[in-house]
DNA sequence: TGGCTCATGTAATCTGTTACATGATTCT
DNA sequence: AGAATCATGTAACAGATTACATGAGCCA
């Protein structure tokens, strides 16, 4: 994608908070931000290297015994960087979801199999949700921790839309149903 | 992103429902699968010429006048192709919502900030939701034609999910607005 | 001893966007 | 006449994933 460039800010965000090492960042990624954004070593580790050559983060060699390892910390220029950025509007918000794809198509192949779809996407929304609500729990208690009232907001968020997907699942699965006793 | 080409079942997709030139599809997918896909010309004509190469479209000449058009339309191996990842489980869902993002590390600015990215999502989601609802409720009227039944449900989980947004928007409001009234 | 997790990184590859190039038609 | 839209396409580039390469520590 030849789209302006998250990564940068998504490390110095995370950062922001406490150092880390790149697998850290990689965990976090995919626990806190999971329901909205993503990302791999592949791109973890080349973006820290930069951001390091930018002056905006600062390694420290911590390794444990044999075991390599590497905390980067946020720089003032770093801070800096990232203040700016999440002052500008956002750009683009992006939905893809392949799940509606097939739906939108499923003519193609009927309603049993849209079905299929509708139920496999539910699970693993209902797979997820529990975590969901659960920081949003555990937020809800800390939220004089000023950076936890931001937390809280997206974890909302997410809490939120994930139930009204499994809303629209049932609504949809009402409706197929529905037809297909119409087809006899 | 390395990630597995869906163009070429977007474009399938939409050309088993009825033949178009590479332009039409644009919009097609601007327009009708805009809340949960996207896609640039850049990778609609090349994808197209590929389809072609590979038998699974058609293409003709129907230029007008000194107007060069070319309409391309779906083979049976095309169909083919398309049934058979259609009947494939959806690998990934994907939300990349900057938005959330901008929040999520939105300490490091404060709450007032956080107040603008809200609402510019907000004008956004409101400025959309218009046309999801109109398609919702022309669909409803003909859901006998079966492609409607799954345009129709498509439709509702974008309606279903922006307005859920907007609810989440005045939510996230009030709560700021209690916070900042403590920070009086 | 074998397998899982911790830990860092690179190279190949893919997909997609942006910007450019070109030109006709239609609307005002 | 000029602007917007219709219409097709390419080239440069960016951003990301996947798979690979390497190796240590920990647990059963």
């Amino acid at each position: 994608m030849a789209n302006t460039k998250k990564m940068d800010y998504v490390l110095l965000g995370l950062l922001d908070h406490e150092p880390m090492t790149g697998y850290e960042l990689k965990r976090r990624i995919d626990t806190t931000l999971r329901f909205f954004w993503s990302g791999s070593f592949g791109s973890i580790y080349p973006t820290l290297n930069l951001l390091e050559k930018e002056g905006k983060v600062q390694k420290k060699d911590v390794s444990t015994n044999g075991r390599e390892k590497i905390a980067y910390s946020i720089t003032e220029e770093g801070r800096k960087a990232l203040k700016e950025w999440l002052a500008l509007p956002a750009e683009k918000d992006e939905l893809r979801y392949e799940t509606l794809l097939k739906l939108f198509f499923g003519n193609e192949n009927g309603l049993e199999e849209a079905l299929c779809h509708i139920n496999r996407f539910e699970e693993k929304i209902k797979a997820e949700l529990p975590i969901l609500r659960l920081s949003v729990t555990q937020l809800s208690h800390i939220l004089e921790e000023d950076t936890h009232k931001y937390y809280y907001l997206t974890a909302l968020f997410g809490v939120k839309t994930f139930e009204t997907y499994l809303e629209w699942c049932e609504e949809a699965r009402t409706l197929i149903a529905g037809w297909q006793q119409k087809d006899h």
